[in-house]
Formats: C-alpha cells, structure tokens, sequence
DNA sequence: GTAATTGTAAACCAATTGGTATACTATAGC
DNA sequence: GCTATAGTATACCAATTGGTTTACAATTAC
C-alpha cells in the first residue's frame, strides 16, 4: 500500500495566492460546494444566485484559474468540475499548523473544563 | 475523555471570508509562518520583509480583523501572537472536501499505477 | 530634558475586485 | 431560415487592496 495521499509537489507562493484568493469570496464557495455534488453547466450554477450570468463567468474563470475547476465545452454549454489537487493544496498548507492550532485548543479545552469543575 | 478537538461553531460566511483572503496574501502567510515559531514584536515581524513597517502594520491588522493573530501591548511595543481557532475554522471548511479529494486523488493515483504496470 | 525607538494615523496612488449593461458568437430547436 | 439559448467579450463603475510618504504619539535610553 503505497498510496500517495499526501503530494507534495512544493506549491508555489503565486498557486497558493490564487487558491487562498478564490475561496476568500462566498459566492465562489458556494459554487464549490454545489460543484462537490456533481458537475455543471455554467447556467445551472448561475441559477441560484442574484446576479448575472457574466458575474458568474467572472467567479467561475477565477476558480479555474485556482486549478479549483476545469471545464469541458460540448456543445453551447460548459461542463464545470471540480478540480481535486488544488483544495488539497490549500488543505496541506493549513496542514502544517493542525499541530499548534489542535495544542492550543487542547489547552483552552482543558482550561475550561478545569473552571467547570470549580 | 471528551476533548472538543472539532470545535464546530458554525462559521459565518463573513469570518470564512476574512480568514481565507488575509491567508491569500504571501507576506501575511509569511508573517502566520514566523509567529507559528513564538510571539513577536512588530518591528520584529516586519525585518525579513522588504516594505515599509506601515504595510507590515496593516497586514497585521488584517490577520488580526481575521480572528488570526492578536497582540498584547507591553509599553511601546505590540507582542503578536498566533490565535488557533481562525485558522482551524478554515481548515474545517476544507475538511469538507477533503473526502471528495482524497477519493479523487486515490483514483488518480490508482490510474497511475496500471499505467506504470504496462 | 533630549534623542532614539516602536508603532499608528492619514493622505495618497496604481492596480485589482466584484459587479453591471450591452454587444456579440455559436449552438440547438422548430 | 428564424428564434431562443448558453456563454463570452468589452467597457464601464465604485470599492478595496497593497503599497508609499509624511506626520504624529508614546515609551525608553542616555
């Protein structure tokens, strides 16, 4: 058993700016999350939001500019997916701090129990 | 044994917001990097980096409006220090996908593999 | 007290952002 | 062929961004 799991192709600064950047905007999370239910059409993952279509182009052009989602063009229509490697980027940077973040609320769980015994 | 390790207040999109842009930024990754290593003061944060201390400053802000980093002041200077929660609220988020890429990636990486068996 | 150090505040700048409206291209349906 | 549909391109807008310089406040050192 040798899978992969963790590629640690060294992630350039510029990759992770853009991941980072893209997920920083709800709308763009969003259509992340509708996307981690299946793929898309540009239209369909318009539809539930209150602007326009071109917005939505814009945001989608962004995430696939992350390596967040890639297309495929059949047709008139875009068949928007999500793109698995680049989450998986932003994940093991974040990664690198479970450690001191799961430590610190350990502490602070600690702490607290500690006081509600009083 | 009931350590809160997934503390789950669900997070509202504004503060996913803020966390995931002020870690879009290279210079602040940079500065969450140095202070995983212990607190410090702002003009010792701001050394390594080549722009002024009031870029360094409203960096700092940013991660600190992001639930990131605080600071506590001791006379002239501002000691920073790393906050956990913010960060693993982004990591959670993540957390979420993190099914769909290690399935993803393990598909790959299995397709990988027959092809290298040729 | 005077000077150096630590940091913020304010004003400014060019570039980017998220959004719009309009115009356009290309495919699909009738 | 005509019309509707799916999507992009372009031009524009106000707001935000990351940076600067200059000025200022407050603490520390001598």
């Amino acid at each position: 058993m040798t899978l992969p799991v963790t590629h640690d192709h060294d992630l350039p600064d510029e990759a992770l700016d853009r991941v980072f950047h893209a997920l920083s905007d709800r709308t763009r999370r969003a259509l992340v999350a509708r996307l981690l239910e299946g793929p898309a059409s540009v239209k369909e993952l318009a539809d539930p939001f209150p602007v326009t279509l071109p917005a939505i182009g814009k945001h989608l052009r962004v995430l696939e500019a992350a390596g967040l989602m890639h297309r495929e063009i059949r047709g008139r229509t875009h068949i928007c997916s999500l793109t698995p490697e680049a989450l998986s980027d932003a994940a093991s940077w974040l990664q690198t701090y479970r450690m001191f973040w799961e430590d610190s609320l350990a502490s602070l769980a600690e702490e607290a129990e500690r006081k509600e015994g009083d």
